[in-house]
DNA sequence: CCAGTTTGGTGACCAAGTCACTGAACCTGG
DNA sequence: CCAGGTTCAGTGACTTGGTCACCAAACTGG
């Protein structure tokens, strides 16, 4: 049934994600009760100023949480992955104050919301609960941080390298626009797209409409190395 | 006696911190037991890498968050005035992650640092406690955002206005050197230098040794308007 | 299969960061 | 009090990167 398939799924989420899986037994319980939300492609999860909500958690799927200029350039914060959290969210439940990035469902998603009542009482009663939420909002804080770090003292080569590396580990192409590689570094398309160009042309990369295929991954990561 | 004064300067800081000042009665008790620290000025309080020994709490001074560069060029994070905490060294304690920024005593420092264990204990029974730490995590995921959206989307002269406005709120001088002020606004040195040289010649600006003075704070205003 | 949309390519220009200096203002110890 | 070091600021030449205004090629849905 569809209800035995949620359950597999969210033990599923709750076996791989690495801090979730250390919530306790009655946590577990109660995150259960609650009925996972299918959600869209392309839905807009939350705009700057909303007021979220719940306490969502990403069971399948993706969302990116972008930050955009007045010019239309956008540049990704981080994405939630499944087992991770919209820790924006959390921010106005407890604190009230509302954040500027704006949240896109990147593929169809399968989502639980926890309602602010049930969240405030998992934060007082449980301990894992309370580790669980934390690592979330350090891991982002973190990610922002790097983020900052990279766009303030790192060229757009070694960002463009980086992004390439980190989204083919296995090998097979990166699967997006030349716009969406700015996004996710930082940068502008044209300049996006002037850099693979020169990447193409030392027989480092291959590209294609909508993709770029790593040749030479080696010369990528010596690129890497002077940083 | 000193003691007597330090428990004033406690309550003090309790009773003017936005966030600390819901603390709960217990929860003030338990940070009363505690002895402050001396700090003095430029003291590195962590470096990327380090183990917190404790949740951190400025009772009275300054701490700058620096993120350094290769080439030697830094950039605020954020800072941590009276009644705030470093937030990296709550993930440490409870995440086992640790943070890129260095930490360092902007003027000499009054603290208390919170031993993990109690910080533990009053996560799990206070309610109040549990906003505090959550509200001044969620403020410092909101400065970096913050952050990173102006030096990604916004001119250095908007930086550079905006920056002198803010620490100027009453017309006094600000006391930064040209080089304090790009570790600021995220530029360089140089670049400073060369725009606050434009604002002088309009008559924006008086420059100093280690000092800016605005002379025509509406003209500054102005320039961000268009934001 | 054609019209509209997405994606990618390009030149000209401007803003900003870097490098390698110079000089000026300031501290500090004899 | 002044000599030498140190910090702070100014400057030119150069390079990188973002923006604007295009155009062209590739897809997509009726």
């Amino acid at each position: 049934s569809g209800g035995f398939q949620r359950m597999q799924q969210e033990q599923d989420w709750i076996a791989h994600s690495p801090y979730a899986r250390l919530l306790d037994e009655r946590v577990r319980a109660r995150l259960l009760t609650l009925k996972p939300v299918l959600v869209p492609q392309g839905t807009i999860l939350f705009r700057p100023g909303d007021e979220p909500g719940g306490f969502v958690l990403v069971l399948s799927g993706r969302v990116g949480v972008f930050l955009t200029g007045k010019s239309g350039r956008e540049i990704l914060l981080y994405s939630v992955e499944p087992g991770e959290t919209c820790v924006q969210t959390t921010v106005g439940l407890i604190g009230g104050r509302t954040y500027s990035g704006e949240a896109i469902a990147e593929s169809d998603l399968v989502a639980v919301m926890i309602p602010p009542a049930l969240f405030v009482e998992l934060m007082a009663q449980s301990e894992s609960f309370r580790s669980f939420v934390f690592n979330a909002f350090g891991e982002r804080l973190g990610d922002v941080t790097r983020l900052l770090e990279m766009v303030a003292f790192v060229t757009v080569d070694q960002r463009l390298a980086n992004a390439l590396i980190e989204r083919s580990r296995t090998g097979e192409k990166v699967e997006l626009t030349h716009g969406e590689l700015a996004a996710v570094i930082g940068s502008s398309r044209e300049v996006v797209s002037r850099k693979l160009e020169k990447l193409k042309q030392n027989n480092i990369v291959r590209l294609e409409r909508g993709a770029v295929e790593i040749v030479d991954r080696a010369a990528l990561l010596r690129s890497l190395e002077h940083y």
